[in-house]
RNA sequence: GCGCUUGUAGCUCAACCGGAUAGAGCAUCGGCCUUCUAAGCCGAGGGUUGCAGGUUCGAGUCCUGCCAAGCGUGCCA
């Protein structure tokens, strides 16, 4: 149950009958202020100018044509025309029961499934994945779950760079000390220091620098020797990823890995289908796709390249592949790509070019959900100390261990297991969260101390509501179902309002693809339960009290703990 | 040159197809632990929403022009 959307409709329908246009909305939102009531109607003015009538005179003739009896306690004219809509209290508190005993929280599944195919994480495998894959995986992560919780199919897609000329150095470098297994898998352990070793031996030595060239030319033969090297390579590397996404608490699998060098055979059918449509033009020697549309004021078009003049292909080219193959073979009707802000020239010209080419349907809804770079204090890219790029594992590591030291600080009567697995899901969260609550087309200022110190806007403060909670029905010990609600108190209200809302802040995250409007919805409610919980005793009130605010904590814990989870971020009983 | 993005409190960020008095957190200051976990709660101060115009009942939000920053811009991904 969305209630504004429900409320939407409702004085949308009254503001026809009153004689609006056909289609004209109402523009119902939560109210901006309390004394505004809980939803007001914006659209009541701008329909009463268009008919040329007095805003106020119209919003009564709509209040005459609504009727919201059980639903409504009072709905008043205010100001220029606005309609505010005060909630009847018995249906807030019955609908709050029905909340209390659905699965889903009572919340829609969309009626327009989509098969989204969503793209994201995406790291090269060539390297170990540093802190420029965090933003993509999680953010897509959270994402992909909101959207399959709200009902569409979602099909993952790690499109993770397995190919080219970096690889020709790293196998060089693996043959050359394959002879002892024991040391090799022990380097490997490093990929990070694999490839800056190998990298070393390229830039220094020419004799190792051409037999790593003639490697590459093995490789994309299909030397079978070569290609056994590269699986094994291929294999360690994704398992880096898999530990990272396990300790993310990311979703993404083995089965979700479509790396690049699938599409490998598929590249010269992509470049003859533009020919075939008549995309394709030749230009110094490279095959091109000029198109209007990326023609800028000065006259000139940016192509975009599809085939180079030495007859290689270009990530342009893959990319294009691929949206073929997730059209074809994986049936999407909407595509997502969880792709840095910096590619989004590149995105727009993959979509108009694959649209062109009828690689999708004009009908076909594709996205770049682009995100901005990770900075670090000084606004320029994030960074290690000595300047190097920061691993995910070293982060993680980090996150963990600083949580570790204030829930010691905090709770140091926990035995250290205990401690260990609080700290996990806390440091872990409060990274995620801390990227997931901002806007993510920004840039993003990573700041250890501002992430977890743990205080106010942060996973922690979440998580510490729910095992607050826990708490109390530790100390109640059953808890009676199906108890009556009764709204007396103010906290009480905002609060059970503000848990019927949580439908309407999954539908805002999913229709932008903006975790962070749920990251908003969940401290808002989290902040709400606190007072509440200030205000308004439970254990020690009278029985009818105590057992109906022990159903609003209970509601409280199954939204912050669903809310949490479609963010990938655990609960905990105790913190 | 052209294009994209961003500019809101000292700092990090909100503000839901334009809505009523622009909100939080951090930091600062002041209160609250014999009462369900103080990782908390209550309160105070802090703003010409980069600048200038325009559109209208109403603009942080839309349009135009400037300023500033970042990024991108034919054979890396």
């Amino acid at each position: 149950m969305n209630i504004r959307n429900f409320l939407d409709n409702q004085v949308s329908q009254a503001l026809q009958a009153a004689g609006a246009k056909p289609g004209t909305s109402a523009i119902v939102k939560q109210s901006s202020r309390p004394e505004f009531g809980h939803y007001q109607a914006n659209g009541v003015i701008g329909a009463a100018k268009q008919l040329k009538t007095n805003p106020r005179e119209f919003a009564a003739k709509v209040i005459d044509n609504l009727d919201l009896s059980g639903i409504a306690e009072t709905v008043e004219i205010a100001g220029p025309g606005f309609i505010n809509i005060h909630l009847s209290q018995t249906w807030l508190s019955s609908l709050a029961s029905e909340a209390l005993n659905s699965e889903s929280l009572n919340i829609d599944k969309t009626d327009k499934p989509d098969t989204v195919v969503i793209d994201y994480s995406s790291p090269n495998l060539a390297k170990e994945m540093h802190v420029g894959h965090l933003r993509s995986t999680i953010i897509g992560d959270a994402i992909a779950r909101i959207l399959e919780f709200t009902g569409h199919t979602v099909i993952r897609q790690n499109h993770v760079g397995d190919w080219g000329t970096q690889f020709g150095m790293l196998l060089t470098h693996m043959q050359d000390i394959e002879q002892d297994d024991q040391s090799l898998t022990m380097q490997l352990a490093d990929l990070e220091q694999f490839y800056q070793a190998a990298k070393q031996r390229f830039d220094s030595d020419a004799d190792f620098a051409q037999t790593a060239r003639d490697n590459v030319v093995r490789l994309q033969s299909g030397d079978p020797e070569y290609l056994k090297l590269w699986q094994q390579f291929i294999d360690i590397s994704l398992q880096h990823c898999e530990d990272i996404y396990h300790h993310l608490n990311v979703l993404l699998t083995r089965n979700d890995v479509m790396p690049e060098s699938a599409y490998n055979n598929d590249l010269s059918s992509v470049v003859e289908d533009l020919n075939t449509h008549g995309l394709l033009s030749e230009d110094q020697g490279a095959q091109c796709v000029f198109l209007d549309e990326f023609k800028g004021k000065d006259g000139k078009i940016i192509p975009m390249i599809v085939q180079k003049s030495d007859g290689g292909y270009l990530y342009a080219t893959t990319d294009l592949a691929a949206l073929r193959y997730r059209h074809k073979t994986l049936d999407m009707t909407r595509g997502l790509y969880v792709i840095d802000a910096r590619q989004s020239l590149h995105m727009k010209q993959v979509f108009a070019v694959g649209k062109h080419a009828g690689f999708v349907p004009q009908s076909t809804q594709l996205e770049h959900i682009a995100f901005g770079t990770m900075m670090g204090d000084d606004g320029t890219p994030f960074k290690t100390r000595s300047g190097g790029t920061v691993k995910l594992a070293d982060l993680l590591d980090e996150a963990r261990q600083r949580a570790f030291d204030l829930v010691t600080l905090k709770n140091p009567d926990l035995d250290e297991q205990n401690r260990r697995d609080i700290a996990n899901s806390v440091g872990i969260g409060a990274v995620k969260y801390a990227d997931l609550s901002k806007n993510r087309t920004s840039d993003y200022i990573f700041n250890w101390d501002t992430m977890l110190s743990f205080e106010g806007n942060t996973a922690p403060y979440l998580q510490y509501a729910y095992a607050r909670i826990q708490s109390i029905f530790r100390k109640a010990g059953n808890l009676s179902q199906n108890h009556a609600i009764e709204l007396n108190e103010a906290a009480e209200i905002q609060l059970t309002l503000k848990l019927l809302q949580f439908s309407e802040a999954i539908d805002s995250a999913a229709k932008d693809s903006a975790p962070n409007l749920l990251c908003n919805y969940l401290y808002e409610l989290a902040g709400q339960f606190m007072h509440f919980y200030e205000s308004c005793p439970i254990l020690s009130a009278t029985d009818a009290i105590k057992n109906s605010r022990l159903q609003l904590a209970n509601l409280t814990a199954n939204t912050i703990r669903t809310g949490l989870d479609l963010l990938g971020i655990a609960v905990l009983d105790r913190m």
